[in-house]
DNA sequence: CATCCACGGGAAAAACAGGGTC
DNA sequence: GACCCTGTTTTTCCCGTGGATG
């Protein structure tokens, strides 16, 4: 039933955008000056997550480099890769030029290394706001070759540990709004993957609404469980998509995203999350007895502090109320 | 208004990683 | 392989801020 698993999976790309003409366009003028060899201004690229950001970012740099030889392109996605190191090994990586570098070469000789590039560079920094240390972005934008295109959810998480200087910088370049998509647009890129990707009649019209509006907008929500219900029908050898198969496919897809997550967490912070799983809300003080019983060896409140923080981020943990009467709990 | 907590920034210390050397 | 060296990452400690509560 599955004919080309490839345009089910997440970073597919379709040769031929749909919906998000506007973005593309702007994004395309804004970096229409490397065409003649100038700087082009630096992007931001906003909107909730599963809007199209990402896939926008890519395929406007596939299509400019088919244009220009003499341009560099990167993307490094911050979330997974949110240290100065790691990020300027991306961007160097993608240049070829990390022949002789390891862990212990300077930051400064690595910036130095992209101050050297001849050609202009165009750097796509997908979750922006992840990127630990905000001074990054100063020193990346003082490369006068190079150009940022900075992905975030909300505007403000990028900017707010900014220094005034680099934020009204920043919020001088090109900004770019992206919405969530609509139902129908949902729809219809569904109907797209359905198309390239599995047989005829594989997935029928309410089924194809019944999962945009489960994915409330999140183009990439959509696209797993479309993914989820494909492989669940096609292990049980059927030749279409049941409906059974998507209702299994909307919490896998869920439970999917989640194991990412707690597969990133150290076993300190895994504790804390179940600590909150088992016993529900919790206030401060006594989820840390709880965890404090749990592991042979426990952290300090301070850095449990900074775990719930992460773990919040993840988007596992969610908290409530401030000062005294604050409490935190598992998200469902 | 005083007090109690919790929060989170920053600095310093400790643990860690990975290359180079013998 | 044992060891040092360097820079990174994690953890801890200290402390000011600020909300909630009586």
């Amino acid at each position: 039933m599955i004919q080309d698993a490839r345009v089910l999976q997440d970073d597919y790309l379709p040769r031929e955008i749909v919906h998000r003409h506007e973005e593309m366009s702007q994004l395309a003028t804004a970096l229409e000056p490397v065409v003649e060899g100038d700087r082009p201004q630096h992007a931001l690229l906003t909107g909730p997550s599963g809007s199209g950001k990402t896939c926008i970012a890519r395929a406007t740099l596939d299509r400019l480099q088919e244009q220009v030889l003499d341009v560099h392109t990167a993307h490094v996605d911050c979330w997974l890769h949110p240290n100065d190191f790691r990020i300027l090994y991306k961007l160097l990586e993608s240049l070829g030029t990390t022949y002789d570098i390891h862990r212990s070469t300077p930051l400064d000789e690595l910036l130095e290394r992209l101050r050297e590039i001849d050609k202009p560079y165009l750097v796509v920094l997908d979750e922006a706001d992840q990127i630990d240390d905000p001074d990054l972005l100063r020193r990346l934008y003082s490369i006068s070759g190079l150009t940022m295109i900075l992905i975030t959810n909300h505007e403000r998480d990028l900017f707010r540990p900014l220094d005034e200087r680099l934020q009204s910088r920043l919020r001088s370049s090109d900004t770019i709004e992206f919405d969530s998509y609509r139902r129908d647009e949902l729809v219809s890129i569904l109907s797209d993957r359905a198309a390239w990707g599995l047989t005829d009649g594989a997935l029928t019209t309410d089924q194809r609404q019944r999962i945009a509006e489960t994915a409330c907008g999140n183009a990439r929500d959509a696209i797993s469980i479309l993914r989820s219900a494909a492989r669940h029908a096609e292990r049980k050898g059927s030749d279409r998509i049941r409906d059974s198969d998507i209702e299994t496919a909307i919490p896998a897809a869920r439970a999917e995203l989640r194991q990412k997550s707690l597969d990133r967490l150290t076993t300190d912070q895994l504790a804390v999350y179940d600590v909150l799983r088992e016993c529900g809300e919790l206030m401060p003080k006594e989820l840390l007895a709880r965890y404090e019983e749990r592991v042979d060896d426990p952290k300090s409140m301070r850095t449990v502090r900074k775990y719930l923080r992460k773990l919040e981020q993840y988007n596992l943990v969610e908290s409530s109320g401030h000062g005294p009467s604050r409490t935190y709990s598992a998200v469902s």
